[in-house]
DNA sequence: TTGTAAGCGTTATCAG
DNA sequence: CTGATAACGCTTACAA
């Protein structure tokens, strides 16, 4: 301490205006010759805030979504947008479902912490921990996951829509039957992609056939699974739309393995636009998630909601685009591979 | 505060066994009902020790590793080992690379919140932001970054093993003209796989040829244009290593614009085995990283030096191991698709 | 076995 | 404009 109170240089370092501009220069250059940098835990005990955002994401044990290159991406764009506004994000550890109300439920960590917000990605809805946390009066929003409160908004890609630019480009390719994997109807994204894929049949005037609707759960094997109890039909489609990128690559597997060319003899549309997407051979014609911009959004809406604490909690629908390649139309992608971004796209 | 005072119940909840077994059983019960939580803030005021861990993750614009699902995965690692010690993890947001020396250095930020110890992935190790930190008195660890300290050590594959086991099994095919397309020497693995493979060369007798070496940078642009530039050559290989997966991909994809089957014609094998190996066509064989692993040893090394301080930093290297599948061996992986893990692995 | 009290590093409310 | 001083919620000697 040189020269002048405590109190003041608290006064300077949180930029009050009542101070003298000679001690805040003295106080400043001080500050910053000593690498002085005040002490979080302190300020957060007596403040009550911490500038801290909780994060949940669960990645327990074989949970798939931990193969999901999804969360990534938008962690990335929240960290982004929240550390413009001088926030730091906390990752909640042992995610070793317990008890549910033992020591370490979510809402006990965030307290714990005294974390101003919390973001939910790859969380169960209905988990009961999870509800515990958006009744509680902690911001919080939901990454594709419609978790409501009245502190809890959430932020989901316009997947209906997506679903519906899927169809409706395959129609206008000229295909008549268009057959659907759907994801794991237990989850929003997955309900909503099957509902604009019948929602857009419909506009288009074309039959909605049970047979050509089969369920998946946004993996691998189950795209896999799926084409060829597509294929095993009396009249197979000539097209189809898979509601991830990874089940896509899986029809198109079983595909080939029965001798049809993509896309020539089969047309298939995926979604999310993850990396594999341009690397599979065909490459991929999807429809793109901005992942980092529901990170992005996910944040805007937890620094609104601390901003304004009565306003109602956001609720944020991100268009998503068709991208096309190679997997629906023959060499639409040219040249992709050493001029990346040569797709052409079309946005909602 | 029913019936005992402050500090008892402070020796409750911290397991003191100088308290009556019958006010403890009190005193665990209220807190139960009560849900009480003690707040991180006042304990790391007083303690000088925050039970929390930061992560240094760069992500900045346009920066590449965004797309690497790598470090997803070591993350979930790293999470599942120190939550099991009651550590969480804290993400240092706005990375945005400041002045270096700036009041949100990584130091600073460190010390702000008191981290008890930090973690580092996807940094430049000349940084010197990052230099000032690991030659700070806070215990570091780098993953898959050679950076050491009086308190910082680090975790990494062992590229150099596997980079000849990479060889080796092309050997083994019976080819002996093995090209390697690198990845950037300005990385530690990119170093150690090109170290790797030129001493295989050398203990199998194989000739070192200079045009059988490409530089590239892990991604896929420069995997199809050192291949490109590799099947120009007089004598081009038949056999060719690369240091990523996506970069095999990339070389995979200019050996088919040229009519050339893998793995009949030219037999490829990558490094990483990220999700897309598995699904690209051929499958990948490859050299398998233990991601989650690195986060876990990273965790364990951080664990280690907060236990004992004056032990020396560990050094982790984890091993790899060769998978094969189609693009060296054809056939090798029927059934995957249905059945994953039909793989034939080989461990080091 | 338990209570009292000092102190951790800040901010905030008063007086000056 | 600035300095005391009381919190903030905990842990930890030191007493009792």
């Amino acid at each position: 301490m040189s020269g002048v109170s405590i109190a003041t240089v608290s006064r300077v370092l949180n930029d009050y205006d009542d101070v003298a501009a000679e001690t805040r220069e003295r106080v400043l250059k001080l500050a910053r010759d000593l690498e002085y940098t005040p002490t979080a835990a302190a300020r957060t005990l007596v403040t009550q805030r911490s500038r801290v955002i909780g994060v949940v994401l669960f990645t327990g044990e074989g949970h798939p979504d931990l193969q999901h290159p999804f969360f990534q991406e938008v962690l990335v764009g929240l960290k982004h947008r929240v550390g413009g506004s001088g926030y730091d994000l906390l990752l909640f550890a042992n995610d070793v479902s317990e008890n549910g109300t033992g020591a370490n439920s979510y809402l006990n960590r965030s307290r714990h912490h005294h974390v101003d917000a919390v973001a939910l990605m790859g969380v169960d809805a209905r988990d009961p921990e999870v509800q515990r946390l958006t009744s509680s009066n902690i911001p919080c929003v939901g990454v594709d996951l419609d978790v409501i409160g009245r502190r809890t908004g959430y932020v989901i890609s316009d997947n209906d829509e997506g679903a519906r630019l899927a169809v409706r480009h395959l129609h206008e390719l000229g295909h008549t039957r268009i057959a659907v994997i759907t994801g794991m109807t237990t989850t929003r994204p997955g309900v909503d992609r099957l509902i604009g894929y019948r929602a857009e049949l419909e506009a288009l005037g074309l039959p909605y056939l049970d047979d050509y609707v089969r369920e998946g759960d946004f993996y691998f094997p189950s795209g896999y699974a799926g084409m060829q109890a597509l294929l095993d039909l009396d009249e197979p489609p000539t097209a189809v739309f898979a509601a991830s990128d990874v089940m896509a690559v899986g029809a198109i597997r079983a595909a080939q393995e029965r001798g049809l060319r993509v896309p020539q003899d089969l047309a298939v549309v995926g979604f999310d636009d993850i990396q594999l997407a341009q690397l599979a051979h065909p490459a991929l014609t999807t429809i793109r998630q901005d992942k980092v911009g529901l990170g992005a959004a996910a944040g805007d809406a937890l620094l609104r909601m601390l901003e304004r604490p009565d306003a109602p909690p956001p609720v944020t629908t991100l268009p998503v685009e068709l991208v096309v390649r190679e997997s629906t139309v023959a060499g639409a992608n040219r040249g992709e591979a050493r001029a990346q971004g040569g797709e052409s796209r079309k946005r909602r």
